[in-house]
RNA sequence: GCCGCGAUGGCGGAAUUGGUAGACGCGCUGGACUUAAAAUCCAGUUCUAGCGAUAGAGUGAGGGUUCGAUUCCCUCUCGCGGCACCA
């Protein structure tokens, strides 16, 4: 009987007692890194649908190494963080031993379902152990110039209490929680990401093996956009105006001009602006805002004209009016815009709700009727000497007058804004900056890393900006490193993307103290080979890991300067009720569950067999009964001396080989169906198998069961794991059908079957398909026109 | 609005470079075994007509290219994901 519970047990055991997974490295093998995005313990465990991800870079790791190459697999947890947090705070824990807790029961979990990790390489996240080379890489950056201080509005979560990058919000929402974000000016640790925008987006390009659709997200994230910024003078000032278009060619339309509510002109035109009140109260009812209000696209445009003040074009020596409006944003571009209502959908409608003048300044290419606001490409009208031109070469026409005339220049923009690094939370890693009222901002010496995280009686957020490291007084008040002087440590901590920026470098050298990671180690490991996760991580961890490495990269850290070769995600495994697995919904599957009623090997193939790897698809327990069943079969198979039938030996050498195809392409859906075939195969044999034929069997199907195959292997004999045993090699010459089905069509509709031995001539498909009765009544009665051979495939006779 | 992806039986899904549409699994129907049920095994299962051989229709809709289109091209509809007052 198939007693998976003892018998998955036995061979995890095992496996952990000879350490069938340790690695080092070795310069004999090829290596293959394949990695997935480590955990986040949250207290709930995992559910069915965590481990999809694992189980499939689990039967790459083990193909891998059947195949002979050295793979590294390892497993660790990222575990600073708000939900942590929070689950700590929730259950009146202290957040570390609530974070222990959880990952001693993911690795319970992650161990029950028999995966080839190499627990010697676990990381951590919130070792400080690990945390002092976040520290360390944190302070290269200071070093480099990378960081600094800002008091900035920042996105404010006033649930979480705390400031949170860009990446974190959802909708104008607080990712995590979903409670409407709000700006608030904080002072805050941000890392100038935009300073690799470019290579962020240019190296998109060589990501060859990522899906497009998440590298078309990080373009879309980075949002390059090529323009031109334009000073606009101010009546009666010596104040500029610069506003940034990129559509230069439709300023002679250009009827007024936008500041941001928080842009610092404002401000300086106080005293000329004969209206302050009105505006100053414009621009509270604006900071009152949250983001979503402020970025609802469906709401009215508002505004508030600055009286007494105008603004001049530079090409045709025109003034304007100046508004404030919080349609134009501050934190992009130049904060202020050039608006041309007749070319620009959203000048338009505050043109038309402010009364505004729209002057038509471009004429579609062909002789359609122009809508009121034509947003596209044409001919210039009314501009002056580029009146006539069209628009691409008037905009560079008009880029090379405005650099001549020093009015403006070329400018490129990128979406990405500055990550915004620091939280206002106690499970972070420690900022290792210290204050001094003499030096300002000092870096933390690197011999006084790490710097660990003190222990708090109150680890809940105080909500008033300050974390509540703030109240530790004997760890907050310090001597500043450059002068001696008292200093007080910088309480922020990092936050949750931090630690998870460059762990898999960490994995290849999880010990070292004396480098983030050792270069040789890391040159014979990286980059990584396949790495597999959730495609919500295209524009956060996605990003932030590709520009720390980036970074690393510039300062000789390591070797290569993208680290992910591959990159495949994975898709969602709903309830059976078809939404997402959920407490609230009451339809969370437990793997452990399944494991134990139905044995890990049914829960792996049945992940893997159920859809698509990429796709996201609804659980079905009848499913899962379905390939345990097979299982069954397969466990039930009778091991013979005979030999096997023609049909059985070919089928087997077609499986060996698409079996291995498939799993390195991912598509372990065909490869689980392809078992499948082959063992109904050997039910019509008679249900038993020869010897060496069976052998091969439990190889090929080893990656994807391994229990299963592991016992079944021991039961023939086999003294060493089958993990240790090569994936065999198929023999083409038993793959080649000898008889082949021929398809007859009569205008390209299949007419009739004929059985043939493989590689027959087309002289021969002919006479044969002319004798044939069905084909004989089609073709009474009509002329041949002609014949379409396709060898081996099929004969199509064209009539009339 | 922009970008990307997708649409195939009752369901999840298969189908090299265009060449038998529906592999494999689930579900369902009938049968064997059983006092009975479960389990297992066997047969069937795209739809329509027919006892049947067979015929017709059929891969979101419409058109096109082709001897032949799920596959390539055009137009459209719907769904999913991402971005979004980004000037």
């Amino acid at each position: 009987m198939y007693d998976h519970l003892s018998l998955e047990k036995k061979w995890q055991k095992m496996w952990q007692d000879n350490h069938l997974y340790r690695v080092g490295e070795d310069a004999n093998k090829p290596k293959y890194y394949v990695l997935d995005m480590f955990p986040y313990p949250s207290g709930l465990g995992l559910h069915v649908g965590h481990p999809k991800g694992y189980i499939a870079t689990d039967i790459l790791a083990r193909l891998k190494i059947m195949q002979g190459f050295n793979v590294l697999h390892p497993m660790g947890f990222d575990a600073f963080g708000l939900p942590a947090e929070n689950y700590a705070i929730q259950n009146k824990m202290h957040p570390k031993i609530a974070t222990d807790l959880n990952v001693a029961n993911y690795k319970r979990q992650l161990e029950i379902l028999g995966f080839t990790y190499d627990w010697e390489r676990e990381i951590n996240t919130t070792d400080p152990k690990y945390y002092k080379w976040t520290q360390w890489a944190f302070l290269k950056m200071f070093e480099a110039g990378l960081v600094f201080e800002s008091y900035e509005p920042i996105n404010w979560c006033s649930s979480c209490k705390t400031g949170l990058a860009n990446e974190d919000l959802e909708d104008g929402k607080c990712e995590r929680c979903g409670t409407l974000i709000e700006q608030k000016p904080m002072r805050q640790w941000v890392i100038k990401i935009t300073d690799y925008a470019e290579r962020l987006l240019a190296d998109i390009d060589k990501l060859s093996d990522w899906e497009e659709s998440i590298k078309e997200m990080q373009r879309n994230w980075i949002g390059k956009s090529e323009g031109t910024e334009i000073n606009f003078s101010v009546s009666g000032s010596d104040l500029n105006i610069k506003v940034f278009t990129t559509r230069v060619d439709t300023i002679f339309g250009c009827t007024y001009v936008v500041l941001a509510p928080e842009n610092d002109l404002v401000e300086q035109l106080k005293p000329q602006i004969k209206n302050w009140s009105e505006v100053e109260k414009y621009i509270k009812a604006v900071k009152n805002k949250t983001t979503l209000e402020r970025t609802d696209l469906n709401k009215d445009k508002s505004g508030c004209k600055l009286e007494g003040v105008q603004a001049t074009n530079p090409f045709n020596g025109l003034a304007v009016d100046i508004f404030v409006a919080d349609y134009v944003l501050n934190s992009y571009g130049t904060g202020a815009v050039m608006a041309v209502p007749a070319h620009d959908e959203r000048d338009f409608e505050f043109a038309q709700k402010y009364n505004i003048i729209i002057k038509k300044s471009i004429n579609p290419i062909s002789p359609e009727e122009a809508p009121a606001c034509y947003t596209d490409d044409g001919t210039l009208i009314d501009s002056g000497e580029f009146t006539g031109l069209d628009s691409a070469s008037a905009r560079s026409k008009m880029m090379d007058w405005l650099e001549k005339n020093n009015f403006g220049n070329r400018k490129i923009n990128y979406k990405l804004q500055d990550w915004v690094f620091s939280r206002q939370r106690y499970w972070g890693e420690p900022i290792p900056i210290v204050h001094c009222e003499k030096c300002g901002a000092v870096a933390l010496p690197y011999d006084q890393l790490p710097l660990t995280l003190p222990n708090v009686e109150s680890y809940e957020p105080s909500g008033t900006g300050e974390s509540p490291l703030a109240t530790i007084s004997d760890w907050v008040n310090t001597t500043c490193p450059k002068c001696g002087g008292p200093a007080k440590r910088e309480t922020n901590t990092m936050p949750q993307w931090a630690g998870s920026s460059w762990y898999y470098l960490r994995y290849i050298d999880p010990n070292n103290d004396q480098a983030l990671v050792d270069k040789e180690k890391e040159k014979y490991w990286s980059p990584i080979d396949f790495y597999v996760g959730g495609a919500e991580h295209a524009t956060r961890h996605l990003i932030y890991a590709r520009f720390w490495h980036k970074f690393l990269f510039d300062i000789g850290a390591v070797n290569y300067e993208e680290p992910f070769l591959k990159l495949k995600s994975v898709g969602l495994i709903m309830g059976e009720d078809g939404r997402k697995m959920s407490k609230r919904w009451g339809n969370v599957i437990n793997p452990d569950e399944v494991v134990e009623k139905y044995g890990a090997d049914a829960l792996r193939l049945y992940e893997m067999f159920m859809s698509p790897f990429s796709d996201s698809s609804a659980w079905n327990t009848n499913g899962l009964i379905g390939v345990r069943k097979f299982l069954e079969r397969v466990y039930n198979l009778a091991v013979s001396q005979d030999p096997d039938s023609k049909v059985v030996v070919n089928l087997l050498h077609k499986t060996i080989k698409k079996v291995a195809d498939d799993i390195l392409d991912f598509k372990f859906n065909t490869a689980v169906s392809a078992l499948m075939i082959l063992v109904n195969a050997i039910y019509d044999q008679g249900g038993k198998m020869n010897k060496n034929n069976y052998a091969l069997f439990l190889q090929i199907i080893a990656p994807l069961a391994p229990h299963l195959s592991e016992e079944l292997w021991s039961n023939v004999g086999q003294k060493d794991s089958i993990f240790r045993s090569s994936y065999p090699a198929f023999d083409p010459s038993l793959m080649k059908d000898e008889m082949v089905t021929i398809v007859v069509s009569i205008n390209g509709k299949m007419r009739a079957n004929l059985n043939l031995p493989a590689g027959v001539s087309e002289e021969e498909v002919v006479k044969v398909a002319m004798e044939n009765e069905v084909v004989q009544k089609w073709l009474e009665g009509k002329e041949i026109v002609k014949k379409i051979f396709v060898p081996d495939k099929l004969i199509n006779i064209v009539i009339k």
